[in-house]
DNA sequence: AGCACGCCGACT
DNA sequence: GTCGGCGTGCTC
């Protein structure tokens, strides 16, 4: 027997499937999907058995397959057609696809051992009655004690041998068993209040059709109850012995979601997201395998959870763009989802109170089914938003609050209120420059400016991570006389504590590197440990404290000057979402926003909470510019250390797509790439806009393998890119 | 990816 | 005369 072996390395020059002889003794336990042990080069690595047949006709010398891993295979029927479906739409190597599938503990890689962790229990070995007869016979305390413990109890946890346990066991009085231990335990904190659905929620419910393939679009406003709705249906799917999957922003798996969904449905829930490890992990995805859960709650890559018998699956907050993964495999995981739906025949939601563009699209066109929440669950309104003219308060010498903002602060500090502060940016400061030769420090690696951190007295680049201390003086002229300029979440809190006598904390990348840190901010902050919370957009999605009556904005601009399409979009998403977070509860809630662009419509449309009018300005502009919703966009970037190579292969590309793409298809560039230099690697990329093209999957395949020989250029290929 | 060849420069 | 730089090519 001969089996058709994808191995471990993700490299597109062995990107494809390897015969190997399965040796007699192994024929009846390999099958498909089995992970395996196998010579390559001459060394062993470990790759997923793809295929099995009884003839070879090729004319290698085949090696046989050195073992088998596991007992079962780990890639099952569906996640082999998901490695295939996922293969047409986007480019890149079949390994990687399953390779993303799985937790680290399984997946094909030669030499780590993430093992399950076993805890030693002692117990009885003898019957009642020969135990009592023991009881009488023995002299030594320790003994009896033991035994005595036994008779009453089943089972008891041995951290430490002794020598009287050595010696029951010995006797075979006892005997050991090793039993599984859960390595991942959620810190649970409330119990679950049933909530009542309000007839908009339970409209949506009973809309939403169990027995077949759809997919929705939930349109729901900030705080009108979306969770409880997926939670309702979530449990109807339980009672028809079906599973469930539900999908959160990474930011979002907080305690807050986790829970909600723990205390109302138990041990039913594993959860999936980057703050677990490897070891965790791989105890929360073995649940899922063994059928001992029935609901998964996670980040993007838990819509692979092998579950069977799926019956929904919800992706909550579906316009969040780390739903696609942004290196290879470059996978949606709304499109898996609907993959999986359909081969499930189970609905698909997709919820949203800023839904994309393209959702939005799709459902006004009846691709997707419509389903929307226009109130609030709990009594309270929409916040009031107010736009303050930073301009304007330039002139009076207000750099980082507003004379409003300040006053709004302290009047909410008086009542003992919380409050939310954004500034999408960290550190103290973006820009050093010298004042006496104009000099700007920006990193030796990359095309951007340092950003200064106060706290390590460090500038740091945001790109390639390079840091260097801070010296105070020009590298250029040696000059002292540096200027600072752009506002970060450190100085912001600098400023704060400066002029509020406030209990203050920060979050961002910085303060939550360390694990588990996330999550203490957010319970501290939900405990009112804190008065005001600030940080960058991580603070924007999912949280819910009925004690935030304030949300302020201080640079909504930030997000609206990056050049990308997208940038008026996702400014509007960005507001809309922490404006949300205002006002939740009983209290009412405002929102002030700063901006130097009040006259812009994604930030007037948020202010006003109008998502529909948004929706058709913005649908406008697409349409004049040729974007998505109305034309797709493959994104090719071409990248070398060499400035001249890159930019005359870049042109060879260019060339290439335009002469061979269909004529109604549309090639920009090349051009170059956004940033243009990071970690010294320049990049050009050219942009493909299409309505149709069935030329495109093979053209782009074409330049794939050209260039993934090529060690000098590289091309990565984005099929639907969220950023540009 | 990782490793073996293979062909040209600075050293015991 | 050799050690070793990393370019090229191959792996069932």
């Amino acid at each position: 027997m001969y089996a058709n072996v994808i191995i471990e390395y993700g490299a597109k020059a062995v990107d494809r499937e390897f015969s190997y002889i399965i040796p007699s003794e192994l024929t009846d336990k390999i099958k498909v999907g089995h992970r395996v042990i196998v010579p390559f080069n001459n060394r062993d690595i470990e790759g997923f058995v793809l295929g099995i047949s009884n003839k070879y006709d090729g004319e290698y010398k085949l090696s046989e397959i050195k073992d088998v891993c596991d007992e079962e295979p780990i890639l099952n029927n569906e996640m082999l057609y998901l490695g295939e479906e996922i293969q047409k739409n986007i480019l890149c190597s079949k390994i990687s696809i399953y390779q993303a599938m799985l937790p680290k503990a399984l997946k094909a890689s030669y030499g780590t051992n993430i093992g399950i962790k076993k805890k030693r229990y002692i117990k009885l070995n003898i019957s009642y009655e020969e135990a009592n007869k023991f009881l009488n016979e023995c002299k030594y305390s320790k003994q009896i004690e033991i035994v005595e413990k036994l008779i009453t109890t089943d089972k008891i946890l041995v951290d430490v041998m002794t020598s009287s346990i050595n010696t029951l066991l010995k006797k075979g009085i006892i005997c050991e068993e090793f039993i599984e231990v859960d390595r991942y335990q959620s810190h649970i904190s409330g119990k679950y209040k049933v909530v009542e659905l309000n007839m908009q929620q339970d409209a949506v419910v009973k809309s939403v059709n169990l027995d077949k393939h759809d997919t929705y679009l939930l349109f729901g406003i900030t705080g009108s109850g979306k969770t409880e709705v997926y939670m309702e249906l979530i449990d109807k799917v339980l009672k028809m012995e079906k599973t469930a999957i539900m999908l959160v922003p990474e930011i979002s798996l907080t305690p807050q979601i986790v829970d909600r969904f723990v205390t109302r449905f138990g041990t039913d829930v594993a959860i999936l997201h980057s703050g677990l490890s490897d070891y965790e992990r791989y105890d929360e995805y073995r649940k899922i395998m063994d059928g001992r859960v029935k609901i998964v709650v996670g980040a993007r890559s838990a819509i692979f959870a092998p579950l069977k018998n799926i019956g929904i699956i919800i992706i909550d907050e579906e316009h969040t763009s780390t739903y696609k993964q942004d290196t290879n495999p470059r996978y949606h995981a709304r499109d898996v989802a609907i993959l999986r739906g359909k081969y499930h025949n189970a609905p698909v939601i997709l919820g949203s109170a800023t839904p994309t563009l393209e959702s939005f699209a799709r459902a006004k066109k009846g691709v997707y089914k419509l389903l929307t929440l226009t109130k609030r669950a709990a009594a309270g309104k929409l916040p009031m938003v107010n736009i303050v003219d930073m301009k304007n308060e330039i002139k009076k010498g207000n750099f980082i609050l507003s004379k409003v903002l300040i006053n709004k602060i302290q009047e909410k500090l008086n009542k003992n209120e919380q409050v939310i502060l954004l500034l999408n940016r960290r550190g103290y400061s973006s820009i050093l420059t010298c004042r006496d030769c104009g000099n700007v420090i920006k990193c030796p690696n990359c095309d951007i400016t340092l950003t200064y951190h106060k706290s390590s007295n460090t500038n740091r680049c945001h790109y390639c991570n390079y840091s260097v201390k801070n010296v105070n003086a020009c590298p250029v002229c040696g000059s002292d006389n540096m200027k600072d300029y752009g506002l970060g979440t450190e100085k912001l809190e600098e400023e704060l504590n400066r002029l509020f006598d406030a209990r203050i904390i920060r979050m961002d990348m910085d303060t939550t590197s360390k694990r588990g840190m996330h999550e203490k901010i957010i319970e501290a902050f939900g405990n009112h440990e804190y008065d005001i919370l600030l940080g960058t957009q991580m603070i924007a999605k999912g949280l819910d404290f009925p004690l935030v009556t304030l949300v302020g904005v201080i640079n909504a601009d930030s997000s609206l000057n990056i050049p990308d399409f997208r940038s008026a979009e996702t400014t509007f998403q960005l507001l809309s979402q922490v404006s949300g977070r205002a006002g939740r509860g009983d209290l009412e809630g405002e929102v002030i926003i700063q901006t130097y662009n009040p006259d812009n419509y994604s930030i007037i449309y948020a202010k006003e909470h109008n998502y529909l009018k948004f929706y058709e300005d913005e649908m406008k502009i697409r349409k004049t510019l040729s974007y998505p919703p109305y034309f797709y966009i493959t994104l090719v970037n071409i990248s070398s250390r060499d400035y001249e190579l890159g930019f005359s292969e870049a042109n060879k590309i260019g060339k290439y797509l335009k002469q061979n793409l269909s004529t109604d298809t549309k090639v920009l560039g090349p051009t170059i790439a956004n940033v243009f230099k990071i970690n010294n690697v320049y990049h050009y990329q050219c942009v493909i806009k299409y309505k149709y093209d069935d030329k495109l999957n093979s053209v782009l395949n074409k330049l794939d393998e050209i260039y993934k020989i090529n060690s000098k250029v590289d091309v990565a290929i984005d099929v639907n890119p969220v950023r540009m």
